[in-house]
DNA sequence: AATGGGACCTGCGCGC
DNA sequence: TGCGCGCAGGTCCCAT
């Protein structure tokens, strides 16, 4: 599932293939994931536009064009950027000025394409806490203190710190020795300022190691990202823990698969 | 106010 | 072999 690391690596591809090329035309395969404005506004509006820059806020994806507009493409879940694509399963395909096309595919058309005017004035956008690397420490301290939820949910919140998800919250805490469901202020100074170096450790290692292929994220080639291996405790339920050899386990915690070592997580 | 659960979806893996 | 069920999770929405 893209989290920052994996729409981080789609961003810079982006920027290597298609920045500053015309969209020529558009074809819509399944209508359902734009979500605004009508499919045949959407077509119109791309139509001719150059991809003037391209941006990412949290796991939000910014084609910024001539026009002034802006395509703003949430993955969600399955949701993928191919270049060159090929068409097959793509839910939408922008015919750009090479010849070739940007595939947009999502197998549960969870997704969410919108073309508007201002992406800055976006609920979603605008809901938005900071990036972890917007932060200093001092700032993240401050920002868990009084905060009685426990900290795994807390750290998907993306309206309290943006870009982390199921996964590499379950990396971060794993690696701080931190328990998902530690009440937020319990921590103390020492976990909190380890915490948020394990979180920017672990979202720059996934950065360089161009994303986590689980479930269906694949780079802009198509080929799936390297993090994967990396992982510690997602989804590895019942193997030994890395360091200790304890089986990890696997909880719900706020509705979602919660992994953790239940003897180094304390 | 904060928290929890369901809805949105489809494909896959599991058990029988 | 085949079928039905549960599960996967980012975000929104609603109820408590």
């Amino acid at each position: 599932m893209p989290e920052l690391p994996e729409v981080e690596t789609i961003k810079r591809e982006l920027e290597k293939a298609v920045l500053g090329k015309k969209i020529t035309g558009v074809c819509v395969h399944h209508p359902k994931v734009i979500r605004e404005p009508s499919v045949e506004k959407f077509k119109k509006g791309l139509s001719g536009a150059v991809i003037k820059n391209i941006l990412r806020k949290a796991k939000l994806l910014i084609l910024e064009l001539s026009n002034g507009k802006a395509l703003a493409i949430h993955l969600k879940m399955t949701g993928q950027l191919v270049y060159p694509g090929n068409g097959r399963t793509s839910r939408v395909s922008f015919r750009l000025s090479d010849g070739k096309t940007l595939d947009f595919n999502d197998q549960r058309l969870f997704a969410e394409v919108r073309l508007i005017d201002d992406w800055r004035a976006l609920k979603f956008v605008r809901g938005l806490g900071p990036e972890p690397f917007e932060i200093g420490p001092g700032q993240f301290k401050a920002m868990l203190e009084k905060k009685k939820t426990k900290i795994k949910p807390l750290l998907m919140d993306q309206a309290f710190i943006s870009g982390l998800g199921n996964l590499y919250a379950a990396e971060a805490l794993f690696r701080s020795r931190i328990n998902p469901e530690r009440p937020a202020q319990s921590l103390s100074e020492r976990e909190k300022e380890l915490l948020f170096k394990e979180i920017k450790a672990t979202l720059s290692e996934a950065i360089e190691h161009k994303g986590s292929s689980v479930d269906q994220y694949v780079q802009l080639s198509g080929s799936p990202g390297g993090y994967a291996r990396y992982h510690k405790v997602y989804d590895r339920k019942g193997k030994p823990c890395l360091v200790c050899k304890t089986p990890i386990k696997r909880t719900t915690l706020g509705g979602r698969g919660t992994y953790f070592c239940p003897r180094c997580q304390k």
